[in-house]
DNA sequence: TATCAACAACATGTATACAAGTTGTATACG
DNA sequence: CGTATACAACTTGTATACATGTTGTTGATA
């Protein structure tokens, strides 16, 4: 991996982590400072950032991290409903024993999360999760675009996870996970698309209860 | 519009074009010197459009436009369906009188192609007619997607068109923005989307049976 | 005190020199 | 003559100095 990758991989997990709240302000030269590397580099991994709406990059005022926009996000996630049903359909689908040997340890470490309160960590283990999921997409473009709205609206479920209940959110990965293990042991993609549209639905579900209750109260 | 931008959008309709065949190398230093800019925003803009993968840039050995997978086309072209469809559903949709007459200039112009054999001048009308369709779709990853889909997949239509019969293919033009500037008229983008996938479906069986045909033949 | 202009301290954008990788060619050698 | 190696002529990647834009502060003035 090329060093502005892995630049561009490390600030975007801070951004969806959260390390970097919405509205941070992101400096190229302290960056580069911290990676040890010029400007170059991280300027182009933060050009890559904008592209994918995850920071906005204006001359003389700086680089921050967007604000999730809340009317849109209804749009965005319909959006993936719709690319993760796609995902069964477009996609062969090939995921090796490795994988599903990792998918198994990543469901017992969320099962461990129920006496553990702690949402980033939760939050990185969903990160994997997603990584493994999108490494089995075969289509590119689907791929690539599965990936960006990931990016996009992870961050919105993060921010108000400590609103949530916590115990009904890690159960409700555990079976995801759990589910979705089981599709792929048999090897059926198209049951696995189904499986995280219906898990994201009730997501998207729980999302606008509260942002209901939250414009009320 | 920035430096960069507009270097971007040049050498990206240069590609879509066939201006720039795929396999074509693009030098960094011979565009800046025509762009009489330096390296800097030139290199910027090839990022982007190999993020959108119409470029390969290989270190030490040079940027090269990309060749048009034909074996995941039709996985792309199945992705664009839906997303056309999906631009009824979650795009309010909101077209200006000024646009509707721009729409109409073209169709005109597309009507005068009848009897003037010029492919590149026809796909470049159908570009601006891309274009247009495209300011008007609300959800921004939406439109980032469908405007991606489109430069990925236009060149592929530009290149078997000498192939083509040319007057089927003028009418199907003529015949599709007819049919839009119809329907904008009535505010109806549902129906807009619907056409748009129609069109796109009989395109892509013509696709078909030419591929079809030159694998035989 | 309120207001406005000048400016200092940031930010990103650009140009350029140099580092490092790739590839084709020419030349020496078996 | 065939082959391997050294190298020259490209390429993109990086570091850095400077240009340019923005913003908050500071101080003079009405």
């Amino acid at each position: 991996m090329s060093t502005f990758e892995k630049i561009y991989k490390e600030i975007r997990e801070r951004i969806c982590l959260l390390d970097y709240e919405p509205g941070t302000s992101l400096s190229e030269g302290a960056l580069a400072q911290e990676f040890g590397v010029s400007r170059t580099p991280v300027r182009r991994a933060l050009q890559r950032l904008e592209f994918e709406d995850l920071v906005v990059i204006s001359r003389g005022s700086g680089t921050i991290v967007t604000t999730v926009d809340l009317k849109s996000l209804k749009e965005v996630y319909a959006l993936r409903l719709k690319l993760t049903e796609l995902i069964g359909e477009l996609s062969p689908g090939r995921i090796t024993e490795e994988q599903i040997q990792e998918l198994e340890t990543l469901r017992e470490k969320c099962q461990a999360m129920y006496d553990e309160y702690d949402p980033r960590k939760l939050a990185k283990l969903y990160y994997r999760f997603h990584e493994i999921m999108l490494s089995v997409i075969g289509n590119r473009a689907l791929r690539q675009f599965s990936d960006q709205l990931y990016h996009q609206t992870v961050r919105v479920w993060l921010q108000i996870l400590p609103d949530l209940d916590w115990e009904e959110e890690v159960q409700m990965i555990v079976d995801e996970m759990g589910d979705v293990i089981e599709a792929v042991r048999e090897n059926d993609m198209k049951r696995v698309s189904q499986i995280r549209r219906n898990h994201m639905s009730m997501l998207l579900g729980r999302l606008n209860d509260y942002l209901g209750s939250a414009l009320i109260g």
